[in-house]
DNA sequence: TGTAGCATGTAAGCCGTTACATGATTGA
DNA sequence: TCAATCATGTAACGGCTTACATGCTACA
């Protein structure tokens, strides 16, 4: 047990586990890059099809997940669907607590405004703006996933993870804004 | 002039344009390493020795970098400063704004806090205390940094991103907090 | 005298992306 | 009938890490 995957492949893994609770045909690769796309992209990555097919190969190959092809007169599709193995698999990794728990940030707005010196207050005070604008796109996507998931009980803890992305997202209008009004005033 | 760089390579000619503001000699692959260990991992990461290394070799090819030789008496070292075109392409780099701002973030306790339905309550709990308890010694260290940089005017800039990650840390600590009362008595 | 820190590099390999290629089905 | 969406895959490559290898210098 446990060849230790990617934190990737436990994401995908996490992903069939949480479908499974509801539906019992498996997700295809299509339908799965939605899911990460509709959640999952707030606090990990989705990563590309071509990487979430590859994964899925590699996860059969291991027996961690059953792939089924399509029943008859709908399109080509593979279904997945987590074995036993690959539910005992997540259990355990999810048992034991990650190691370094904190987490990767890439936070290109950062990196610029270290630099700032080198630019005028008004190019970084646009950035900022810039940034700030996408923030408010990005945590009304995250609000409405959050707005799906209210009060069904048996989505409370991905509920708590879209709060936890819509926090974030408050926490950093609220210091890029302290920091714009800190680069207008003093430079 | 740009040959479109990656983030990391932006990075270090950034840490080389911070210190050429204070020294003239430039620095070692080493020290940049020391540089990006205090400071960059903060906000983005602290490439490994040997990718700043590979780094530093593109950048001088491509005439971003100058690298020089150790006077004699000293251990062997290449020291690196930024050249006028290196100075040119960040600056251009500046003042091209990010086509997409928002930090990549890749939280490993919000994954797992994701499936905390298939654990028992205590075990989640217990991965946010374990995230907690990083998180303040996180905190501290960035402090400290803070703390070097408070007040110095030349330093204002990088002053205002180690106060931006400083918020970040707060603000999770609190959601943190947030959320684990709120599986303490809601399961 | 020997260990910690300074300093540089090569090799192998993983993870993930973009670009490309293919084809079926649905619905306007 | 044509575009959008569903669906799957291969190839090439970039970025970054770990492991490994080497050697000097300061200092306890």
């Amino acid at each position: 047990m446990s060849t230790d995957l990617s934190m990737t492949s436990y994401a995908l893994l996490g992903l069939l586990a949480l479908d499974a609770r509801t539906r019992e045909e498996g997700l295809t690769g299509y339908e799965i890059k939605q899911r990460a796309d509709r959640t999952m992209r707030f606090y990990w990555t989705s990563p590309a099809m071509s990487q979430i097919y590859t994964e899925l190969d590699r996860l059969a190959e291991a027996d961690l997940v059953m792939s089924q092809d399509a029943a008859e007169g709908r399109r080509r599709a593979r279904r997945f669907t987590l074995s036993e193995t690959g539910l005992a698999t997540l259990e355990e990794w999810l048992a034991t607590p990650p190691e370094d728990p904190i987490p990767v940030l890439k936070h290109p707005v950062a990196l610029r405004l270290m630099l700032g010196a080198m630019a005028s207050p008004e190019s970084t005070i646009g950035v900022l703006d810039d940034y700030l604008e996408q923030l408010s796109r990005r945590r009304e996507e995250l609000q409405q996933v959050r707005a799906l998931l209210a009060d069904r009980h048996e989505a409370r803890y991905p509920a708590r993870v879209a709060q936890w992305g819509l926090s974030y997202f408050d926490s950093e209008r609220e210091i890029a804004e302290q920091l714009r009004k800190d680069i207008h005033d003093n430079g």
